[in-house]
DNA sequence: CGTATACATTTGTATATACAATTGTTGTAA
DNA sequence: TTACAACAATTGTATATACAAATGTATACG
């Protein structure tokens, strides 16, 4: 991946410069990578994460507050995010019976049969971005984002 | 940053995996610096591409292909991006004499003025986001980039 | 010459997301 | 008890983006 020739410039971009727009031109292929990879399951990267967090629970339900606390990406609006499950059967809502303003959301039955097949797609797609890499260099890679 | 910490997790993830999500999780970082910087100039880090590209044109004028292949992310709809550069008067906009598929988009005096300013900014948002990083890290990280 | 094909951009439509405002609920202090 | 602040979720609205279809233009070929 040759960042002036992927930009088309002939201009020399400053290391900080050059960094942050690598660094980009990679999200736009793991992204594409993993879009393609959840296509099939017709969920967004959020979703997926959604109901991996929903599974983690282990039965205990989860209000939206902390699926925004533990989500990769967090976002303005999980209410709809969780919509989308419940309109494709795989989550459940309802509201708390202790707290009335809080809801309680799990993951269904057809939701954790799904979701395993989308790990499949994931750790395949996860394999792909990263086949080039051996064990050394990934662990380089998590020591040096662990200075952003 | 702890990835394990950030989503609350006390699962232990697979390398690949969590290298995807601390990405992730870099990513995340980046976009809201970067989002900040450029937010007074109200334009997109998309927006300030386009606006990069046409200057680095030196007065020849770029069609929508052109920027397209030279965007650091590819967009499906560059026209509707150009528009908003149009409102606020930093873009020109004329079809192409010569061959009347195409449009001529040129850059105004008012749109280079911005930019100057938003080149401040951005490279202030650089240093801040690559402040813990050395020469040698950051050329570490681009060879690992390579990679993928 | 007329028709098909490729090209460049624009438009339509559905969905996604950000952000602000609103609704309903709970806890608390006068 | 009532008034008020804090909380949790939802709704409204504007904007962004993806993807497909449509429009207009140029080129090639029989």
């Amino acid at each position: 991946m040759n960042v002036e020739e992927i930009i088309k410039t002939d201009q020399s971009i400053a290391l900080n410069s050059r960094t942050i727009i690598h660094f980009m031109l990679v999200n736009n292929k793991i992204s594409e990578e993993i879009s393609t990879a959840l296509k099939p399951y017709d969920v967004s990267l959020q979703q997926f994460n959604v109901l991996r967090i929903l599974r983690g629970q282990k039965g205990k339900p989860a209000n939206l507050s902390t699926l925004n606390d533990r989500m990769v990406t967090k976002m303005s609006n999980t209410t709809r995010l969780v919509d989308k499950l419940l309109s494709k059967g795989y989550a459940n809502r309802k509201t708390c019976p202790s707290n009335r303003r809080k809801v309680e959301i799990t993951i269904t039955k057809r939701g954790e049969k799904e979701l395993k097949k989308m790990d499949l797609a994931m750790n395949k797609a996860e394999r792909k971005i990263l086949q080039n890499f051996n064990q050394k260099e990934l662990e380089q890679l998590n020591t040096l984002f662990n200075k952003f």
